[in-house]
DNA sequence: CTTATTGTCTATAAATTTTATAGACTTAGT
DNA sequence: ACTAAGTCTATAAAATTTATAGACAATAAG
């Protein structure tokens, strides 16, 4: 799979909660922000869809900001770049939370590969969390 | 790295090739846009991108076609794709031969994760050829 | 030597995705 | 009240993807 920007910012923005978060500290989407080197604007969007799918909670009005609202060990990258980008194959025809049909679906041999590439890549990146980032 | 419809219409039209390369044989493009259900322009079009980078030969004029210009054993996967869809990086910072500066940087750890997936599904295609898929 | 067949080349278009930016609104602390 | 922060929705600019169109060039067959 091909990483989004905004899925890169996604996980940075994620390890920097998870380094509040062993602090007990919330921090602001600008300081965020700023410390990440990510457009403000385009955070906020990005920390909505995190909190609409249970990573982060938010506090608001004055003094509010964000936290994680899982541990940072049970938050894994591939979730969040299935979040964020969607399939973490190559092919559509090659995933299995995102499947479709594909061309490539012709050879067999061929969507076997892919199949085997996705297993990796899933593999590797379902047993990695944000703790070991912070 | 995710693939486009075209590397997939590619990697089916050479595998094509391939089949037709043990018999000796050229193909017209009408007809392996046809045995492949690839729209016949969009081929055209990829093949004029093969044969500029010398992974096929044309004939003009009639009863001309297309033909492999190496043998099946000899394209790899991962050559063909890089062709097409340029980086097999998930992210242009781990990328070797399409490198580009992207946040992901900013995390070291990140990035190691992603050169080691970009090292996995590299060793995996650099060592796949047509002749596997015919 | 004319015609039919097939590849060549370049432009363009439609759709989708990516990468944001804008601004009005809501909530809560002081 | 006022200010600081998150919320929500719309929109836009750019890039990429996925083709389609059509005039042109080369070659074989009759």
């Amino acid at each position: 799979m091909r990483l989004s920007r905004k899925s890169e910012y996604a996980l940075l923005a994620l390890i920097d909660l998870a380094r509040q978060h062993e602090k007990n500290e919330v921090s602001k989407i600008v300081e965020v922000a700023e410390r990440n080197d990510i457009p403000k604007k385009y955070l906020e969007q990005i920390f909505l869809q995190l909190k609409g799918a249970g990573y982060v909670r938010s506090i608001r009005g004055a003094q509010g900001g964000y936290e994680l609202a899982k541990k940072p060990d049970e938050i894994t990258l591939a979730e969040i770049i299935r979040l964020i980008d969607g399939p973490l194959a190559s092919v559509g025809s090659a995933s299995l939370y995102y499947f479709e049909h594909t061309p490539i679906e012709k050879n067999e041999k061929l969507l076997r590969v892919f199949k085997e590439i996705r297993d990796m890549v899933s593999e590797k990146l379902e047993n990695l969390t944000l703790s070991q980032f912070v």
